[in-house]
DNA sequence: GGCTCGACTTAGTAAACAGGCA
DNA sequence: TGCCTGTTTACTAAGTCGAGCC
């Protein structure tokens, strides 16, 4: 039982508190121990890893001959063998006690993040024209040029705003001679600029074989340099460890600042977290180097399109994520089992006479009924303008007394999180309804809905009646719960064909998806991509078909001579063969309904965030699914804890 | 009490990769 | 073997939320 658990957790922490209130002194003690330990376990680790092939040449070897079937079950084997190794050497962190309130870690060693390369200049054949004539640029007006050259293939570039804030910032770069000279967009031309691009990209795509392992083996030098760290005693590794290098903002939907030049990184921007410096890049130093175990990051810089932080991290599979992540789910558990007061309460609420409670009761009822994001204020002119709960705008909703044969009919149509829209035509209480017209009246289309809220009230209250409660969580709560029940019953009448549990698991996921509005823009080739499914199963069909009429021949020929047992085993034949194409119809017939289903919804945003791994791992045991048809092997990574200490009776 | 900022989670898209098939 | 297509990973933007300041 997670709340049992988390109570002995509680008890544990407590112990440990006592434990540790020995102060400074005691704590720079156990660090310089902690030190020489992980110098230790950072060197066993190197040499296990040098030992160790990448994850993907020890699942997939690189063979030139064709294997035989010895060879293939010899590879089987020992992926299975090298995923058990994996395994045990795997940090079992939710065995162990948890350290005091805010400490992240004890020790922290990392090499600071890599830095992409510096800038090159063109080739001397590849040129920039201005107004049709040659223009040599400086190395660092030439490198922001390119920037949107690589970009001309992209509907970006065809957007003014896009085109302005990249034309100011690219001035900026320019010699005083060159923004003399180039004065309008429109006469530049990026043409040979672009082309080289492409060709570079294309030269990418057809390396041969050979090029492209030495590729690899520079990248995974890399990795290896600055890919891991070193958390008390244990090797995590880093999910962020490269600088993002500098570019055109890529802001989403009508961001004011898309095309805005995101600058290059420099050591000196960059602030290192960690026990021991790391040695910035020859010539460098860094901004700044704290030791400072209450935060999780590793390093930070600020961005200078918007002026916020970017952190360096460590990646979902390690401890301070998949410890967080646990907690979430303990605290969407917790809300589960007072969710019928909190709901009673906000339903009365609704009746208040005080107009701050009453718009408060109605956002949390569209929070918990349709899983809407808090929706913080954000500053005007700063940012696209999305909205969420908290934040619409009277223009964001449409009251209809009657809709479609139902009263009392709210519809939503307004831009969330990364401009996706929300549509929406939701039948609501009529106390709902005759608020909402309240906090209509007398208001333009551009005021606040909810004219006495944000989130900040809205979260008080909330932390008021469970600790630890946030708008957010009723996101978390309600995505697993949904898919904890859409799997029981969607899995209740089922068969054992493997085909359709999975159709089932990813149809709960789906119910998920929709409520959390995880959309995603279909595949160019979706439409062919489907066509030529399609036709593979006509083809599957005729073959079926063919399959049974020689069954039947076969059949005729084996009652004519009783006796003949050659003929009995050609009924035998036909027999699988008709059974083999039934299974091959039937299993392409269900991935085709699958992919119809999946064309606009993205499933892995929730099944990442959202919903609880505990219900999944719980659910593949009791189908008898093995856990690698739902989780991939970065999810089954992310999620360690909740596959290790899950049991088939596991209930959210 | 309002505002800002830091730290963190959540999000969609693009690029890279893997595997099936002709 | 090479192409095609679906899956996975990398990237980084865009949210949430709480602490601290004035």
């Amino acid at each position: 039982d997670g709340e049992e658990h988390k109570g002995g957790d509680k008890d544990r922490e407590a112990e440990i508190t006592n434990k540790l209130c020995f102060g400074t002194f005691y704590n720079g003690l156990t660090d310089c121990v902690n030190h020489l330990l992980c110098k230790l376990s950072c060197f066993c680790g190197a040499v296990l890893i040098s030992q160790k092939p990448r994850k993907e040449e020890a699942e997939h070897p690189v063979t030139t001959k064709k294997k035989s079937k010895e060879e293939i079950e010899a590879a089987k084997a020992l992926k299975i063998k090298k995923r058990e190794e994996e395994e045990q050497q795997r940090w079992r962190w939710w065995e162990e006690d948890k350290y005091e309130d805010g400490i992240k870690w004890k020790f922290l060693e990392h090499r600071g993040p890599f830095f992409p390369p510096e800038y090159q200049h063109l080739p001397d054949n590849v040129n920039f024209y201005y107004n049709g004539k040659v223009v040599k640029l400086g190395l660092a007006a030439e490198e922001v040029a390119l920037f949107f050259a690589q970009m001309l293939d992209h509907e970006y570039t065809t957007k003014d705003v896009f085109r302005n804030n990249f034309f100011k910032d690219w001035r900026k770069e320019m010699t005083l001679e060159e923004r003399v000279l180039i004065s309008d967009l429109n006469k530049c031309d990026f043409r040979e600029l672009h082309t080289m691009h492409k060709e570079k990209v294309e030269a990418r795509k057809v390396m041969s074989k050979e090029e492209k392992l030495v590729m690899k083996g520079t990248n995974q030098k890399i990795v290896e340099e600055y890919g891991f760290c070193i958390l008390d005693h244990h090797r995590e590794r880093i999910g962020n460890f490269k600088i993002e290098p500098p570019g055109l903002f890529r802001g989403r939907g009508e961001h004011p600042k898309q095309g805005m030049l995101k600058k290059r990184i420099q050591p000196e921007d960059v602030i290192i977290n960690c026990s021991c410096i790391p040695e910035p890049p020859a010539g460098h130093h860094w901004k700044e180097v704290r030791h400072d175990n209450t935060v999780t990051w590793l390093a930070s810089w600020t961005e200078n399109v918007q002026g916020s932080c970017k952190y360096v991290m460590l990646n979902p599979s390690s401890k301070l994520k998949g410890e967080k992540d646990w907690e979430k789910y303990e605290v969407a558990r917790r809300l589960k089992s007072c969710v019928n007061g909190i709901r009673q309460q906000y339903q009365q609420d609704i009746k208040s006479k005080q107009m701050e409670t009453r718009q408060r009761a109605v956002a949390l009822y569209f929070i918990d009924k349709l899983a809407l994001r808090a929706g913080n204020e954000k500053e005007e002119g700063e940012t696209a303008d999305t909205v969420g709960c908290c934040s619409l705008r009277v223009e964001h909703i449409t009251l209809h007394d009657l809709l479609e044969d139902k009263d009392c009919v709210v519809e939503f149509d307004f831009l969330g999180k990364d401009c996706i829209r929300y549509y929406n035509k939701v039948p609501v209480t009529k106390r709902v309804f005759k608020n909402l017209k309240l906090f209509m009246k007398n208001k333009e289309p551009g005021d606040d809905l909810f004219d006495r809220l944000n989130t900040c009230l809205l979260n008080k209250h909330l932390s008021s009646l469970l600790p630890g409660l946030t708008a957010k969580v009723f996101r978390t709560f309600n995505a697993s719960i949904t898919l904890q029940e859409q799997l029981q019953q969607l899995t209740l009448l089922l068969t054992d064909n493997p085909a359709e549990k999975l159709l089932s698991y990813n149809r709960a996921n789906r119910a998920v998806a929709v409520l959390c509005n995880h959309q995603r823009v279909p595949p160019k080739t979706f439409d062919q991509s489907m066509a030529n499914l399609q036709s593979k199963i006509d083809g599957r069909r005729e073959q079926l078909a063919l399959a049974k009429s020689e069954l039947k021949l076969a059949k005729k020929e084996v009652k004519a001579h009783s006796s003949d047992s050659k003929l009995q085993a050609v009924v035998e034949r036909k027999k699988k063969a008709v059974q083999r194409c039934e299974e091959q119809l039937m299993k392409m017939e269900v991935q085709a309904t699958n992919r119809e289903e999946n064309k606009q919804i993205a499933l892995g945003t929730s099944k990442l965030n959202y919903l609880d791994p505990r219900i999944s791992v719980a659910w593949c045991k009791n189908m008898e699914v093995p856990l690698d048809k739902i989780y991939n092997k970065s999810q089954r990574d992310k999620f360690a804890w909740a596959v290790d200490m899950t049991g088939a009776d596991f209930i959210f």
